[in-house]
DNA sequence: GCGTAGCGTCTACGACGTAGATCTACACCG
DNA sequence: CGGTGTAGATCTACGTCGTAGACGCTACGC
């Protein structure tokens, strides 16, 4: 907390004073500044995000932001630790299998990535920006807790790493696929007239055009659980076959690779 | 193209008067715009890439630069139009079976990637911003023809959206994986120091501590073809069971899902 | 010669991220 | 009580951004 409890009363004093504010002026916090964010984001995309616009928002001048974020870009990893802290991290120690535990992450991250669409691009780009281990501390929870969890269902570290890589690979492809599923004119009946498909050529993309009625039947929590079980059913496959596994589950099948 | 022979002569023509200036005053046309805008995001990032700038670059008010796309986020589109005109699209005629097609595909877009790594973030989000029929034509091929190949395959229409979906979702999500490996000091030999994982508490991430020979020795051709492994195998199972079966290809398991 | 298209130049607006100076209010200490 | 330090507000400012629009020039076609 950056606040003394006299410097709330004074802020209390001077918003009485102030007048016309519509948000109370109670002491700024980096949770309040992050929450305004977000929300910002949320209702108008990340480009319109602007610090000026977020102090307007918040009744501080804009460079009082800074007191909670060095840079934009910091403000813009705080929103994303903000969402991520959401996410339903695996517990090891939950008594599920792996794969069920891997399933509800994947479907937290899902109604996450749902909830803030706005935020998507954020959560897959912001990590190119930064080494890993640089991130804020936060993001890499995830890491460490799905290692573990497959390191505790057999995998060796290696593969525990390589699986975590899959996982989320594929997660945030779906994602990214999920949240692209807009259309163009929504109040349109016809699907090829909603998705704006008719614009295309015949000639050029016969099969896009017929599977209007397909891509606007989009389902994609189904889709995430086939894709799942795919991944799920390749992995056992490395498991059981001893390719990633780790020396405490080394106990059948040392099949050559 | 957007010059015409005279006002080309013109150009070269006040090029000889206007003096100083490094490129040489051909024709602008668009190609050239997004060859050098691709030019700077690759050198310097998306961010640094300005119009002002680019009109800089290229020996032209930046005002000029509108002619060729209409806003920003259009040059944008264009310079993801222009780099995925390298994707060696998945030709259902070519004879070979379709995994090896796919995988062919999926190795030409992870090239694309690591010779832009600026652009991937554009590769991933630009589609966001638009519904489907009403993107660039030239960004919609590969879908056409990765669902024209599985069809050839035996999938019905569906089916081959699904598989669509999944290759490209589990291939951007590799490609954001892959591109964002990188470390905090290149010159460390350390590997725990290379990739800044000594600022994290050991106590909060034993796992990826552990991990910091594993992460540095990250081979993505070889993660990816073991995605793709899972991928195939995945999709050769639901095809072979008849889930995803189109109506010329129903000849054996008619098994129940 | 006239009209028009293409192009260059320039001004301008509203906006951006953020540096830094100055002032105010309040808490704390001697 | 007075002095000092600190948090916060206010303000100016800089360089930069995307892009609108006015104006002028040149070349070309009719």
């Amino acid at each position: 907390m950056e606040a003394r409890g006299t410097a709330e009363g004074d802020e209390a004093a001077s918003s009485g004073a102030g007048g016309g504010r519509t948000l109370r002026r109670a002491a700024l916090d980096r949770r309040t500044v992050l929450v305004e964010a977000l929300r910002m984001i949320d209702a108008d995309g990340v480009e319109a995000l602007s610090m000026r616009r977020l102090g307007r928002a918040l009744g501080r001048d804009p460079m009082r932001l800074y007191r909670f974020a060095a840079s934009k870009d910091e403000l813009l990893d705080g929103v994303v630790e903000l969402v991520l802290a959401d996410l339903q991290v695996p517990r090891a120690v939950d008594g599920a299998d792996w794969d069920v535990v891997l399933r509800r992450c994947a479907h937290s991250f899902r109604a996450i990535a749902l909830a803030h669409p706005h935020v998507v691009p954020l959560l897959v780009t912001r990590p190119l920006a930064t080494p890993l281990g640089l991130r804020p501390i936060a993001t890499l929870r995830p890491l460490e807790a799905i290692v573990d969890l497959l390191v505790g269902a057999g995998f060796d570290p290696k593969g525990a790493l390589h699986g975590y890589r899959l996982f989320t690979g594929f997660l945030h492809g779906h994602v990214l696929n999920e949240v692209q599923e807009q259309v163009a004119d929504p109040d349109e009946t016809d699907d090829l007239l909603r998705l704006g498909l008719h614009r295309l050529p015949a000639r050029d993309f016969p099969r896009l055009r017929a599977l209007a009625h397909e891509l606007a039947a989009y389902d994609g929590a189904a889709e995430l659980d086939e894709g799942l079980d795919i991944l799920v059913t390749g992995l056992r496959h490395q498991l059981s076959a001893g390719l990633r596994s780790g020396p405490a589950h080394r106990e059948g099948g040392a099949g050559a690779s």
